[in-house]
Order: C-alpha cells, then structure tokens, then sequence
DNA sequence: CGTGATGCGCTTAAGCGCATCACGGTGCGTTAAT
C-alpha cells in the first residue's frame, strides 16, 4: 500500500497503530476529523503524514506555547525545516516577516488568539492550506467559554470552502465532542473513537474528617511509596506548602504552577522528566504535554473541579503501561472551595449592565478593565458574550455556567461517596461502556495498594545500580 | 464559602477568646512604566 510505504520512507515506521490509517484515509479524502485517541498513539502523525502527501500547507492550532515549541523543536530535529511557530516569541519584525512568507512553510504552529488577529487572517486566507488542524481539541469546550473565548472563534476564521479540519484529543466526554464538531463548523465528521480507559492506571480514593489528617496521611504515603508521582493541590500557595514540607523530609520534591517563572517551570518539567526529581506538587497548570512515560502515582489532595479533569490528570500516569496508580483524597468541605474558584472569575450580572451602558454611551468598554471593575479574563470572556448574545442572553448564560460549574463539582463528590465501581463510573461519564475490568481494578472492587506500590527503599536501591551501570556505560563509550 | 493568620481587648501582664481580614486555577498577546 502506498501509506505504508511513506510511513516507511519518511518516518521510519513499518505499520500504524490502531486509528492512524482511518484517520489519515479520512482525511485524505477530504473530510472533517475528530479522533480520539489515547496519549502516546501518535496523534502528530495523523497530521504530518498528510502534510507530505497533499504537499500544501498543515495549520496547527495549539494551546500553549511550550507545546508548540516541544512540535516544531521536533519536527526541525527530524529534519523537516519549513516549519514555523507564529506566536507572541516572535519580536515584531519576526512576526512581519513570517506573516509575509507564510507560503513557504509546511508547517504552521499557531495560537487560537493569534489566529484571530486580522492581519493574520487576511494572510492566511490567501495561502493554500491541505489541513487544518485543531490540538488537545478539548480545550474549545473546557477553555473557550469562560476562559479563552477566541477558542470559540476558530470555526469562523475559515470560510464556507475552507481544507478538512482534523480535531485531536485524548479525552472527551459527547458534550465536548459535540462543542468541537459545533465551533468548528464542522461537516458530518468522521469520529474515531478509542476508549478512554486507562486498564494500568489503578482507582483509589481515601476520605478524611479534616485537612490535618488528609495531609499527614500524604506526607506519610510519599515518605514511604517510590515515585516518580504528581501531587495536584488547589492552590498555588498550597504547592509551595506541601513541597517544602516534603523537601524537609528528605523528598526530593519541586512546586509548579501557572503564576511561577517561565524559566523555573520548564527547568522543574526537564529534573522531573529526566528522573532526578520524583515528586511535582502542582495545580492543574501542570500536565498538558509532558510526555514522561513512568510516572507511577498522580494524588489528588484536592478535588478536580470536574470529571474531565480528573480523567486527563490521572491519564499522566502510566504511558508506559506499567501498573501505575491514582489517589484521590477528600476531606470534608474540600469540595467548597473548588466551587468557589470555579465561579470566581465569571463576569457577575453588574458588570454585564455596565457594559451595556458602556456601550450605549458610545464609549470604549474596555474603560472597564481601565478602572479595574473587572478582571482581564473576566472581561474578555463578557466582551465576546456580549458581541453574540443580548445582554439578557448573557446574564443567563453566565448564571447557567454558574450552576453547570457547581453541578461538576457535585459529580466528582459522587465519584468520592459512591461505592460503584469507579472505573465505571469515569468510562460511563464519557459515554462509553467498559468492556473488561483489570484485576486490580479500583478501591471499591477490592484493590490491593500496598501490592501496586513499590516501597521507598526498594526503588532507591534499583535506580542506584541503574545509574551505577550507566556510569560504566558512559566510561565505555567515552574509552571507545 | 471556608480556612488560617493576625490582631485586639481583657487581665491573678501571659495567654485566652473572639473578631477581622486576606486569600483562593487554567494562558494567550500586548503594553505601560521603570
């Protein structure tokens, strides 16, 4: 077959994993794609490999900067040049010179906010695109309508004839998948599928009548469990508080979170995924394109604001498909303040009033923004409610999204009370059945931690004999 | 909305009881003030 063979000549690979080929056929054939497929199944294949054969230009929308660095680091490394990411890293005579040779690149890595620039539009209008390509797609549901609304915007930057539109994502629930297919305009998408369920990843929960004891059973667990492990909390200062503790206690432990240093957070990510950091104690700023492949343990000492994202945190463990496991703690009245977080920065019906007043005045609302009667994401996300909807509309909007956020929060709390299987439950939420059960499947099915663990001491001794041998290795080679 | 730190007033002047207050996630791009 002829995909084979390219996968062969330009990859270097003799066959593709499950999914590749009927996304790649799909989009060959000029239809839209949603394909969910687990971390770790070569989702940039299903991109790249196309590039290649319809030889126009590939758009890839990406969320975060670092992950489009980490792709286009990549590809350059694998010897493909024309390959660009146009974003705010670029100084302005940068951005004017890549925008103005735009064609030559078969490779674009873009943000969703940078796509909505005009100029960058009337540029890419004029360009010849084989493929557009949205990554970690889920983001349009989770992100565009409180947070990053020009996710929504994506769906309009193209025009009625506009090249296929490959939507990629590990987790999706049908209410995300129908988001995607929506925002993006997309026309009777192929969907494929693949489970959601993560067999090596075992389910634990604890619960705790208060803060003091949930911790003290953490730092007893860490103190004597090998990781390498994340430990997601809620707050940023809560981050600091729990890594300090464990660094006292001889853990070799770092804090991450989205209000730290560029700098220190990328050199916390590179000790962590190289191994010489075991424990990252994080907010949910932490995750999303880290390709380590054994992390053994993900503890919640907090809970995730929703199912979602719980399904994506504890998806960090195991890529390796050794036996890894996850810990979700609770203690009483934890599930308060995830739902005041949550509803915190939504634009409140006040300021819905003063924009519209803002407005008939023929004034700037940003104005707003000026005299800081609104936060910045609070009044980006109001400004793009308000160019749809009329202000009624939107205050309705943001009371539902109100209540949707609390009812999420109420779900995780199911998922901590319940005595149903809470694999289960995780793999019904997205709207799938789970087929085969792992042995060790969850706590409510009768797990077995202690034998899923790997003891502190133990670990200890094998990397020591593993470094030990790397070291004559390394002698080796260098001698040779 | 709940938590934890701080502060105040009271009083077998060192520590208790209670009130008050600050704080709380996710990222893009751009720009103003040093």
């Amino acid at each position: 077959m002829q995909l084979e063979s390219i996968l062969q000549q330009r990859f270097g690979y003799s066959s593709f994993r499950s999914g590749q080929k009927e996304v790649i056929e799909q989009i060959l054939n000029g239809k839209d794609v949603i394909a969910l497929l687990p971390t770790g199944m070569g989702k940039s294949l299903c991109y790249q490999l196309p590039g290649y054969v319809l030889n126009k230009t590939v758009l890839v929308i990406s969320p975060l900067l670092s992950l489009m660095q980490d792709q286009v680091d990549q590809m350059k490394l694998f010897g493909e040049k024309r390959v660009i990411a146009l974003n705010s890293f670029l100084n302005k005579e940068e951005k004017n010179r890549v925008i103005n040779g735009l064609e030559q690149y078969r490779f674009i890595f873009i943000s969703p906010e940078m796509l909505a620039q005009r100029q960058v539009q009337q540029k890419l209008n004029r360009i010849e695109l084989s493929l557009i390509v949205v990554d970690e797609a889920h983001c349009i549901s989770q992100w565009g309508f409180d947070f990053r609304p020009d996710y929504l915007r994506i769906g309009e930057m193209f025009g009625t004839s506009r090249s296929p539109i490959l939507a990629l994502t590990a987790t999706a629930t049908n209410k995300v998948l129908e988001d995607i297919e929506l925002y993006l305009n997309m026309k009777e998408p192929f969907k494929y599928i693949h489970s959601v369920d993560r067999p090596n990843i075992h389910l634990s929960k604890m619960s705790f009548s208060n803060r003091e004891e949930k911790l003290e059973w953490l730092f007893q667990h860490v103190s004597n469990t090998a990781g390498p492990g994340i430990i997601y909390t809620q707050s940023r200062s809560k981050t600091h508080s729990i890594s300090e503790t464990l660094l006292q206690n001889g853990i070799s432990a770092a804090s991450y979170h989205g209000g730290m240093d560029l700098l220190d957070r990328q050199f916390i990510q590179q000790q962590f995924i190289e191994g010489t950091l075991d424990w990252i104690v994080a907010t949910n700023a932490f995750g999303m394109g880290i390709h380590k492949q054994d992390v053994r343990q993900i503890i919640h000492e907090s809970i995730p604001s929703n199912m979602a994202n719980y399904m994506q945190e504890i998806g960090r463990a195991g890529r390796d498909g050794n036996d890894a496991v996850a810990i979700l703690l609770y203690s009483e009245h934890d599930e308060e303040l995830a739902k005041f977080v949550g509803i915190d920065d939504l634009p409140l019906e006040q300021h819905v009033d003063i924009f519209e007043e803002y407005q008939r005045n023929g004034q700037d609302a940003t104005q707003m923004l000026k005299q800081g009667e609104i936060s910045e994401t609070a009044f980006r996300v109001l400004n793009y409610w308000m160019e749809q909807k009329t202000p009624n509309e939107v205050k309705t909007i943001f009371q539902n999204m109100k209540i949707e956020k609390m009812q999420k929060v109420e779900e995780v709390m199911k998922l901590i009370t319940s005595d149903t299987c809470m694999r289960e439950t995780l793999v019904h939420y997205f709207g799938q059945t789970l087929n085969d059960k792992p042995e060790q499947c969850c706590i409510n099915c009768g797990l077995d931690l202690a034998q899923l663990l790997i003891a502190k001491e133990e670990k200890n001794l094998s990397s020591f004999s593993m470094t030990w041998q790397e070291r004559i290795t390394n002698l080796l080679t260098k001698k040779s």
